[in-house]
This record gives structure tokens, sequence and C-alpha cells, in this order.
DNA sequence: CTATATACGATCATTTTAGTCTTATATAAA
DNA sequence: TTTATATAAGACTAAAATGATCGTATATAG
């Protein structure tokens, strides 16, 4: 699964919000990363959608996180924005399977290797992610 | 990084390649796997120039593998169609990097993460990705 | 010579990704 | 109660990646 720019942006809001106290608007997040305002703003809604975020509205108002960095994964993330879209075509359940599935070569192969990435991604919090030390 | 159908094929064109003798061609294995025999072609061609598979001219040509499918990984192939593109635009070396790379809260992360998927798909041969036992 | 094969570049259609625009609604504070 | 600031959500557009097709050249076994 490639990771393209709405995860990334995803990820750096979540950099944004290391605390459960006090909310961080859209806005400031966009300005501060420099990260288009009203894409941000899907993003933002779809992870507080996916309860990863709580939203408050009117002024002062934002996002804060609805469980610390340390618990919240990248998996969440992707999960949150993707959907459980898989690493390839040949093992998504929805959208009609591989007419071939039945006799297919590869996708036992590729349900192996999806798992082994889902492991990744739900045992790397975005704490981890993103700190950088070491 | 996400396993688009040139991938799925090049596991299946792979798949109908179990020996290093007699070289199969890309309108047989088309016929096979009902895989576009162009596109298939142009795989078949990418995978040929990174010496994964050695190609043989006019009739009774076609392709064979030039390392055994114990040897040849899934890493391989990806590298073969994929280039070195990395898992997000984030960590890629070419195409002028982010413009906030130097202050970025994600690309160290993204980093290491790109290395254990490098590790997972370099490490995973096609033998074993094929194999529908267990 | 001919049929069968790869090699390769150009092109087109479809899908995904990225970004923009607009309108509605909630709410803190003057 | 008005106003400014915020999220919510849907429509829309542009650009890039993906998937597929077409045409032509070249190599070679028989």
């Amino acid at each position: 699964m490639r990771f393209t720019k709405d995860i990334e942006y995803a990820l750096m809001a979540c950099a944004a919000m290391d605390d459960q106290i006090k909310p961080i608007s859209a806005k400031e997040i966009s300005r501060r990363f420099q990260i288009p305002y009203e894409l941000l703003s899907k993003i933002l809604q779809n992870m507080s959608a996916h309860n990863d975020l709580k939203s408050i509205q009117g002024p002062k108002g934002g996002y804060v996180l609805n469980k610390t960095l340390e618990h919240l994964t990248i998996g969440d993330i992707v999960l949150a924005l993707r959907g459980d879209k898989s690493i390839a075509d040949c093992v998504s359940i929805k959208g009609g399977q591989c007419p071939r599935f039945d006799k297919c070569v590869i996708s036992p192969g590729m349900i192996k290797l999806q798992k082994i990435w889902d492991d990744i991604l739900f045992n790397i919090s975005v704490k981890d992610f993103i700190k950088n030390e070491n």
C-alpha cells in the first residue's frame, strides 16, 4: 500500500496534536505544514468519523486526539483514509473479485502478505513513527 | 506500496515459468491467464531488461527464468516494474524532494518503514509466494 | 521465404489522487 | 443577538498513474 499525500498529511496533523486537551484547528495545521486547507479538512473529518479524533465546532474549536499518540497506530490512520482496501485487487473483498480467483496462483500469497503488512501497520504507533530520535 | 495489475501479471507469468529450460511465450502466458497480450509483453520485457528473465526471439522462443523461483524474490519483481519508487513521496530521492524535508516530522518514520517493507519483499521468494499449500 | 516470436514507441481510456469551490451548521464571545 | 470562527459535507476540476491498445521493426527456426 502506497502512502499518498492524504496519509502524509494525516500523520503531520497528528504530530501537531500531541495532547488530548487543547483543540487545534485545521487552519492552524494547514498553515504550520503548508497543507491545502480544504484537503486537510476532509482528512481530519474522515479521521474524526472513524473516532481517531474528536471535533469541536465554533471559535476556539478544532480537533483533539481520542487516543494518545502511543495508542494511535499507522494502521488506524490507513484504515480511516483507505477503508479496508487491500494491497492488491486480487484479494479485495468488495468490488467483484478476480474472475480467476478459484484457480488463482497468486491470491494465497497476497493474502499472507496482506496479513504481514497489516501486522506491521497496527503495531507501529504514530508516536513511534513521528519521533525523530535515533 | 500497492500491488497493481502489472505486479499481479508478473507473478502469474513467473508461475508459468517453473523451469529454466523451456521458453514460454508471452502469447501462451496471456492465453493461459487471460492477460492482455501487449500489456504482458511489456511487463516481461521489463523483467527481461532487469535480468530476471532471459528472452529468446523467433519461433519456439519466449522467456525463461534467469534465476530459479526460489531465488527470485517479490522485491526483484517490484524493483523491475516500479524502479526504486518508495512507499511515499516523502522519501523518494528523485523527482524533487518535499519542500519541508529538513524539518519534516514524518520522513524519519517513512524511511524506517520503507526499510522494513523492503526487507520483507526481498525475503519472500516467488516460489514461496505462489505455492498454494498451507 | 514465412511464420512466430520479442522490442519498443506512441496513443488512448479509465481510475485514482490532489486540490478547489460552495453552502450549511454549530458555537464562543462581543 | 449578531458576528467571527470553526467543522461538515457535497460537487467539481485538474493532474497523474494505471491499464490497455495499436503499429512497426527486428530476430530467427524451419
